[in-house]
RNA sequence: UCCGGAGUAGCUCAAUGGUAGAGCGGGUGGCUGUUAACCACUAGGUUGGGGGUUCAAGUCCCUCCUCCGGAGCCA
């Protein structure tokens, strides 16, 4: 039977079996000192040449970094084992003998890391970013499940646009056209009008010449669509949604967070109400902070930095200007040059990781919208469909997972929050 | 795509235009409590590719490639 090493310390003085992998070794003259992995933790393994035997004892001199190994003994408490716990080694089965590991303890440059990728994801911090990444995808799906949504999958291949602005990765479909999705909304709302509350939860790709440490040619969007909901219950439902999602992640997930030293009283901070912020107020700050903006210019990162960093908690700045948001927003009654939307800034300088709002419920509205951005007609055909029979006001958002996975880390970089991250120019391995 | 920086041993990095080096990793040996162990010895190089200047180029010039950081666009 096999023990995970995460639960060592209920077998305190037993005889237990432990499957993984060399971390490292170090030797004495008699004593050998193995760091075993298992994927949920590390152990050190003591074996002396009287415990285990002439043969095994010489077995272990051969081991490399990285082989796999069954090792059998005693679990005991040892305040000098790393971890607290060590085993007293009786037998110790090779399974498989690595070749020289390419990845050793000592650093590493990005571009090396990123060629291993496949290996790099054993070392001890990328595998707590990764059960992060996990517990935050657990979090979202409890979230919306809990509060009567359905899971309304989206299809990655389109027949067009859903933005205009966006790059589209074109590929081929029996002869015909095709795209590559880069939000699910557009279907999503068609699946409001059916199931009332509904979220759709899955790779999105963008063919942008991005070169930043915020963006992924492919990454995952989470996007529930509710009918009957407008910009401010839009809002409500983001504060609740992050505060659920952060509230996890600190139940849940301490030790990993420790192992990537991560200073958890940012994220304990974060209490709703968020605050709600209009596009033109934050012009003003980033006006008084000293940054050239006019009214009508989008925010950069630096701008986004600017508004964050005056709060504790993530900010949602709502109602911008129609003509810098897509087609699909519904337009102020009250200011016909805003727009009902919403964006969601994470603290700690992370910027944008949720956009959306109230979308556009009038037909003829739609119609001239779609218009005045030069998309063509005839492909929303199917999407017009929704204002003609009963429509309804409605709202919904996208939250961009990696970046949140990357703001709730503290990463510096996306490009750790996902297996294998797609970049710009990188789609190796 | 634009602006900046960098490519030297498996990895991280040194080397005034004048004989390419260290640490780690690998190999061999030593050590009974190591914590990225330590000590000794040892192997390991077309200095990213191509062209040029020079008596002489890792070093200077041109060009291409790759990577890193940033910008724009966006989640």
């Amino acid at each position: 039977m096999q023990t995970m090493i995460s639960e060592i310390a209920a077998h305190d003085g037993e005889t237990v079996t432990l499957k993984g992998w060399l971390y490292n070794a170090r030797s004495g003259g008699k004593i050998r000192f193995l760091l075993l992995r298992d994927g949920t933790g590390t152990i050190q393994c003591v074996a002396s040449r009287a415990d285990v035997g002439e043969e095994t004892f010489e077995l272990i001199d051969t081991l490399t970094q990285e082989s796999s190994i069954v090792v059998t003994g005693v679990a005991r408490a040892d305040k000098r084992a790393p971890g607290g716990f060590e085993l007293d080694v009786k037998h110790l089965e090779l399974i498989g003998r690595a070749d020289e590991y390419p990845i050793s303890l000592k650093e590493h440059g990005t571009a090396f890391l990123m060629e291993n990728r496949h290996l790099w994801v054993r070392s001890r911090r990328q595998v707590a970013i990764l059960r992060l990444r996990h517990e935050i995808i657990r979090a979202i799906r409890d979230f919306f499940d809990n509060r009567g949504f359905t899971l309304y999958d989206t299809p990655i291949f389109t027949p067009s646009a859903c933005e205009g602005t966006s790059t589209l990765f074109e590929t081929e479909y029996f002869g015909e056209k095709a795209y590559l999705a880069q939000s699910g909304q557009l279907y999503a709302e068609s699946g409001a009008m059916a199931l009332g509350k509904v979220y759709c939860f899955g790779p999105t790709f963008r063919a942008e010449k991005s070169k930043t440490r915020r963006h992924l040619i492919e990454f995952w969007m989470v996007e529930p669509e509710v009918a009957y909901l407008d910009l401010e219950g839009d809002m409500e439902l983001a504060e609740d949604f992050i505060s659920y999602i952060i509230e996890r992640v600190l139940e849940n997930r301490q030790e990993e967070l420790k192992t990537i030293e991560r200073d958890t009283a940012p994220l304990e901070k974060i209490k709703k109400p968020f605050p709600r912020i209009t596009y033109t107020e934050c012009v003003d700050i980033i006006k008084k902070a000293g940054h050239p903006i006019e009214w009508g210019d989008d925010f950069g990162g630096d701008e986004e930095t600017v508004v964050s960093s005056q709060f504790d908690a993530p900010v949602m700045v709502h109602r911008f200007p129609a003509e810098i948001k897509a087609f699909y927003m519904k337009s102020d009654p009250e200011d016909e040059r805003l727009a009902l939307g919403f964006d969601m800034l994470a603290p700690e300088g992370k910027g944008e990781i949720i956009g959306g709002g109230q979308r556009e419920d009038d037909y003829d509205t739609l119609v001239k919208k779609i218009k005045a951005h030069n998309l063509p007609l005839e492909a929303f055909n199917w999407y017009l469909d929704l204002r003609k029979y009963g429509t309804v006001p409605h709202a919904g958002f996208g939250l961009g997972l990696e970046r949140t996975v990357g703001w709730i880390c503290g990463l510096p970089h996306v490009r750790e929050t996902i297996p294998f991250p797609r970049m710009l120019h990188r789609m190796k391995p």
